[in-house]
DNA sequence: CTCCATATGTGAATGAAATTCATCGATTTA
DNA sequence: TAAATCGATGAATTTCATTCACATATGGAG
């Protein structure tokens, strides 16, 4: 009944990535023959070809893309399957593997982690930054268990929880004409360098809730990938940036950086913790939620 | 390496199913002993108990609940694939890429697609325009799976079959001198501005059948990117253009545009789709070659 | 063009692993 | 308490994946 096995999707990716049967048979361990052997079985089977034999090199068909997408969707679910059923084995919990999609959220992550790390000792924390398709994807591909980001997306099958609502300011060093303002209107940023972090324009709120309404674009465009450099950077006048006003005053020992609200009435935002229905009962996951709601950080008071 | 495979996930659910070993072992066609086996060669892998054997009950531990859940979710996902692939098999799942090498044929195309589309659901399709390599390189290379052509290149592992005859025109507006004309000669176009799509002369009929044999070039050469811009300049006197006799007929009422035969006999064409030998068993391919058959625009008669 | 290195395909042989068979102890039920 | 049912266990058996040996095809170097 069962055709499909683990060991077919194996090879499928194995073959894509080294390119060949016989490398992708040393990398498994086995013969070619073996591969030859096992896809042509599989081939048989269900009827259909996986790869077009063009002299020596395997080109996949489309069930060959059909199945490869399967492959890498499926088989990294058993890897952390087995990691998991690993640590259950050693005493521990699981794993934690939370996703960033909120760059400057990060310090504020290190403030949850730290206490909830005391707490659940046998639970491994695991931050991780980028993503292919963006964080709902690895949410449902199960590559992390845990998302934060401040477009929550509702869908069927993910639950948001708000973390946290904070005001996004804009960042300047001492002897800017700006520092000590009562806010900045978009114009006035039409001769600045913007520094911001290395995302699209439209996932920047700067532009989406301030600039682009405007229509108006900053002189120059700076991608950073770090808030120290960023920072750093706005601090000796090189150009201006867009960060939380909680972040700022955080820095504001370190760095000689002021905050300006963005409007009269600033932007508001919100950030939220994402993650799986079907995880709901797992302890130690409510249990993150829980604490990061009990941490959340006051939002300086915006006018309505 | 890898320890959990489709089959320990299988009966993970259906023991949770069942609610005891046998049942589902008469249910995965195996023997409770086999079931037995498995199990306890993967507890001892893994080192982690899946069940709590309280008297004759088993009751999930806690990687037992873990393992359930991971089975509820890569289970179904295996069967879809299976599924999908069994539909691949039969030949009524893929993607039929369709090249278009014949910038008027594509009102004649949409015709052919929607009954098609309602005919083979599951079947994509997917319509191109460009080719890197010209429309022969793009089916060997399997960047399309269909070519519409006026030029068959009879080569081995193509199939061409042809679905209409029909009749080159000129063009002409409503205040043209040849309006209405029996037919035009290639002199007579010696002065004018001619209209085309914007490919090479050599794959222009105009050309290659009727003004290069007679040594004649238009005054001027305007290349036009779509039908609808191409007649609105053809009836407001700026130019001739030369289409197929149906499409001109098809724009009869929304234009004022007028067929004027090429040449006393006429410039008579063929369109073909072409296609690999190779992928002739494969139902959906060829049930468009079959209903694109059935649709043939009929040609205006010609004299011999 | 030829040769050689390299790739995949194929059939028979092999051996490891899954399955069955036979049986036991334990638990539930009548 | 006996019968029935269930899961565990070890040995026997069968299956099937893997390997081995070899055939065949291809692409590049000389």
């Amino acid at each position: 009944m069962a055709i499909l096995e683990r060991i077919h999707l194996a090879i499928i990716r194995e073959v894509e990535r080294q390119g060949s049967l016989t490398a992708a048979a040393a990398q498994l361990n086995l013969t070619q023959s073996a591969l030859s052997h096992a896809i042509a079985k599989l081939e048989d089977q269900i009827g259909v070809k996986i790869w077009r034999r063009e002299g020596r090199s395997l080109q996949p068909t489309q069930p060959g893309e059909f199945l490869l997408a399967a492959a890498n969707r499926l088989l990294p679910q058993f890897a952390h399957a087995e990691e998991r059923l690993r640590q259950f084995a050693k005493g521990d919990r699981g794993t934690l593997r939370i996703g960033m999609e909120c760059h400057p959220c990060y310090q504020w992550l290190l403030k949850i982690v730290a206490p909830y790390l005391d707490r659940w000792p046998k639970v491994e924390v695991d931050v991780r930054q980028k993503f292919q398709f963006g964080g709902i994807g690895a949410l449902f591909g199960y590559e992390i268990d845990m998302l934060v980001t401040p477009d929550p997306l509702y869908k069927p099958g993910l639950r948001f929880t708000p973390v946290f609502d904070y005001e996004q300011v804009l960042v300047v060093g001492p002897h800017h004409p700006l520092r000590g303002a009562d806010f900045v209107l978009p114009n006035q940023l039409a001769e600045e360098t913007l520094i911001t972090y290395p995302v699209p324009a439209d996932r920047l709120d700067i532009y989406t809730q301030f600039l682009t309404p405007a229509g108006i674009s900053p002189r120059q465009h700076k991608p950073i990938e770090t808030t120290d450099i960023m920072l750093l950077m706005v601090a000796h006048g090189r150009g201006v940036a867009a960060l939380p006003r909680w972040l700022v005053e955080e820095y504001a020992s370190r760095f000689k950086v002021y905050p300006v609200r963005l409007g009269p009435d600033g932007v508001a935002k919100q950030i939220f913790l994402g993650m799986r229905e079907a995880d709901a009962e797992i302890d130690y996951i409510r249990a993150f939620i829980e604490l990061a709601s009990t941490h959340r950080v006051e939002a300086a008071p915006l006018p309505i």
